[in-house]
DNA sequence: GCCAACGTTGGC
DNA sequence: GCCAACGTTGGC
């Protein structure tokens, strides 16, 4: 089993929306990376445990726990002509993107940005190192467990 | 709104 | 395969 961090902006998909999904539950469409893209095709499991991030606005942190609910498959989102996510380079046979389910598991406190930064402990957590742009990033079950211990 | 740091694209 | 130009991310 792995642990990760997943940053939604929260005006799209907040905790409170993934609460409020029908069995609590969202496919994580929309990423087009292929870094990020590749660790949900190739390393995500069903039970993977995840740290839901608020990215883009006003308290940029950790919102929330959840868990990975369903293993990688084809973005219904590249396939739609009319969604801001439509790849046309992509088609049913050959799918471009890729997402996994992502369950609610509870909200937790705020756990700002700025918070994380505090704690040596947590020194080399992806999202804290410079330049880091990637919406989908490993974390270490030590960086885990040291954050769940703040919540 | 700024801007650093990336990722992607496309001409050559 | 290089690399300049362009687009995006995301904290501040």
């Amino acid at each position: 089993m792995r642990y990760w961090l997943m940053k939604s902006e929260p005006s799209d998909v907040s905790i409170d929306d993934l609460a409020a999904m029908p069995n609590k539950t969202v496919a994580w469409y929309g990423v087009r990376n292929y870094q990020a893209r590749n660790f949900m095709r190739d390393q995500m499991d069903a039970g993977d445990k995840v740290l839901f991030y608020h990215s883009s606005c006003d308290e940029p942190g950790i919102a929330g726990l959840a868990v990975v609910s369903k293993k990688a498959y084809p973005d219904e989102t590249q396939f739609d002509r009319k969604n801001k996510y439509f790849d046309p380079k992509a088609t049913r046979e050959n799918p471009r993107w890729m997402n996994v389910d992502v369950k609610f598991v509870k909200k937790t406190r705020l756990v700002s940005i700025k918070e994380l930064r505090e704690h040596p402990e947590l020194a080399n957590l992806r999202i804290l190192q410079k330049g880091n742009r990637l919406s989908i990033t490993p974390v270490d079950p030590k960086e885990y467990q040291f954050i769940l211990g703040l919540l």
